[in-house]
RNA sequence: GCCGAUUUAGCUCAGCUGGUAGAGCAACUGAUUUGUAAUCAGUAGGUCGUCUGUUCGAAUCAGACAAUCGGCACCA
């Protein structure tokens, strides 16, 4: 089945939902409901004091399967904006979009399931009911009408459908393997991480393995900004909150600020963000244009007072380390710098065997500020930088920040949850209000343009996206711990000792696993911790100088000398050339 | 923040309609010296998320709060 048909099925799923409500909940109001990428979901104004929980899910879902079972038709008829006025005359939300119909002199149209039930709806659909092959219902969930929190709060269903119970069955198993992914339930069992929800909810613990990869991605991206033609600087914590009046983000930003009060009266604020503190060094002594572009890197931690239903695992936390930087540069320099940066980017994403990045370019918002010719300006170097290197794109229209237009650079989770990590923005708002210029050739002040950009994004977040992919199994240089020395019996202590420090000399991040337990339990309990290499050392091996390998995710083994894999490991370990 | 669910031992989870808690794994002790995903036996381990109430009696019922999970909204 193709991507349309399938689509389609599940909007025709969807109606057979609704239809389901209606029975099942006299006084339901049916808002909307859509296909989406992987399922459907229909939005509902539940009758005052019905809860839904997954538990109706199973009731519901036979219901549906029951009105699939009567293989009825659903036939499209064109009406006039009167009649479905008066056909949906109950309904709030079905009048809210015949307004917007009527405001785009569009057609209507309704879709009847049998006779029993219509909705309003632009169709496809599939011819009968019982096109629907495989129907399954997942998860509930509260949704704002038109997606505004200012709006009432509807219940939404999530379900999917396929078109043979097979397929649903492979994706619902899927599901269950992607699930085995999780960072969180990765963090635990590798020992990375973890949260103490008591004291520092939406704040990472980061034990020694874990603190391992977040130092190793530092030092790789140190390395890349270096070669690249950055400089690394370091700004304070804590400052005054007139900074932050000044930048303009307490307006717009200040409830979700960690602040306090001195002594002595004055109020500061844990940084929220970087920038201001580079452009404070900026401002140290006077530029000229032959110092720029001025590329200023800051590894810095951050904390912002997020919502606490938006806090999730690495992905989303209340404190966390960006791979910020800077750019000054004069207004010609923009769109080149633009276009470098973008290919750092996705050169860096290529090492981390991301291949398949989405970018968006996100324009304008209605509250914002700067001049329009700024504006176009800003977001056509952004589309140009995009285009010069063919690379594809999607525009998200309105989602700039308050200050310039940005690209995102999306990664996705293990069940496919789509993540911003990288990101170029332009800003034409603190270059103005810090009042930084530089000299030019013709000996006057001009004022710099200004670029954020981040390239992990988030280290946490960066990190917790790495483990899902790789599923734990990271490369080896990426590894906290690269390998474990397994002597069979404590017979070969010994030589797994002079195994383990030869490792340890030839720079190798090993241990050895001296317990008094059969040779299947460490490859287990190793396997489990996802060590990528396990050096299996027995009588054999000692008396021949070599190491017996096994590698995670294969049951292959491989006997070589010590000194031949080593030289090996000691290869493969190496950071991607920089 | 909003909607729904969940919170019991280090981890994963059981505990019916109220009568002061249970399993497996891990830990510890002992035995076992083992060739590629769990050797056996024993011991110890819990203010049942927090607080307040109802009750002779609360893991269990009610309320508030917190956190976590799935979404929504937000994301400088």
């Amino acid at each position: 089945m193709n991507q349309n048909d399938l689509s389609t099925m599940r909007h025709s799923a969807e109606h057979v939902l609704a239809e389901a409500m209606y029975h099942l909940y006299p006084g339901v109001k049916m808002a909307m409901g859509p296909a989406t990428k992987e399922g459907f979901y229909g939005d509902f104004d539940l009758p005052e004091g019905v809860v839904l929980s997954t538990e109706d899910l199973p009731k519901i879902e036979e219901e549906m399967n029951k009105i699939i079972a009567t293989r009825v038709p659903m036939t499209r008829k064109e009406l006039s904006v009167a009649e479905a006025r008066d056909l949906f005359k109950d309904n709030e939300y079905k009048q809210d979009w015949l307004n917007e119909i009527e405001a785009r002199g569009e057609k209507v149209s309704v879709y009847w399931t049998g006779d029993s039930f219509v909705d309003l709806c632009r169709g496809p659909h599939v011819s009968y009911v019982s096109d629907i092959k495989a129907v399954k219902l997942l998860s509930v969930a509260g949704a704002y009408w038109h997606g505004d929190s200012k709006n009432k709060m509807l219940t939404r269903v999530y379900g999917t459908a396929f078109g043979s119970k097979q397929e649903l069955q492979d994706y619902l198993t899927m599901l269950e393997e992607a699930k085995k992914r999780d960072h969180r339930k990765l963090g635990k069992e590798m020992d990375l991480f973890h949260f103490e929800p008591e004291y520092a909810p939406g704040s990472v613990f980061w034990h020694d393995k874990g603190y391992k990869i977040y130092r190793k991605l530092i030092e790789y991206m140190r390395k890349k900004q270096e070669k690249n033609g950055y400089i690394e600087v370091c700004t304070p914590a804590v400052m005054d909150r007139v900074l932050w009046e000044t930048s303009g983000h307490w307006q717009k930003y200040g409830e979700h600020n960690y602040s306090g009060k001195t002594e002595d009266g004055r109020v500061f604020c844990i940084k929220p963000m970087n920038c201001p503190g580079g452009v404070l060094i900026y401002g140290q002594g006077i530029k000229s244009y032959r110092d720029l572009p001025l590329r200023m890197a800051e590894f810095g931690k951050v904390h912002r007072y997020e919502a606490s239903g938006s806090l999730m695992g690495l992905m989303r936390v209340r404190e966390f380390t960006q791979d910020d930087a800077h750019i000054f540069c004069t207004p010609e320099q923009m769109e080149s710098e633009c276009i470098t940066t973008l290919k750092l980017i996705l050169d860096i994403y290529k090492d981390f065997g991301f291949e398949d990045v989405k970018i968006y370019l996100s324009t304008r918002p209605e509250k914002r500020i700067g001049s329009d010719e700024i504006w176009d300006l800003s977001e056509k170097a952004l589309a140009n930088a995009l285009k010069h290197n063919n690379y594809e794109f999607e525009i998200n229209e309105g989602e700039g920040a308050f200050y310039g237009p940005k690209l995102e650079f999306i990664l996705k989770d293990a069940i496919g949850r789509e993540w911003q990590c990288g990101t170029i923005q332009m800003d034409m708002n603190l270059p103005e209000r810090f009042d930084i210029s530089y000299i030019g050739e013709d000996g006057q002040r001009h004022r710099p343009v200004m670029l954020h950009r981040a390239l992990f994004g988030s280290i946490e977040r960066f990190l917790g996206i790495l483990i899902e992919n790789y599923a734990g199994k990271l490369p080896l240089w990426l590894s906290p711990q690269q390998v474990l020395v397994a002597p069979i019996t404590s017979e070969i202590n010994d030589y797994a000792e002079s195994v383990l420090q030869q490792l340890k000399d030839a720079g190798l991040s090993a241990q050895a696993d001296l317990s008094n337990e059969k040779i299947s339990y460490k490859i287990r309990e190793h396997s489990l911790e996802k060590i990528p290499v396990i050096m299996v050392v027995g009588a054999k091996e000692r008396e021949n100088g070599t190491v017996t390998i096994r590698r995670i995710g294969s049951e292959k083994q491989e006997t070589l000398p010590l000194k031949e894999c080593i030289d090996m490991l000691v290869k493969e370990a190496q950071m991607p050339k920089i």
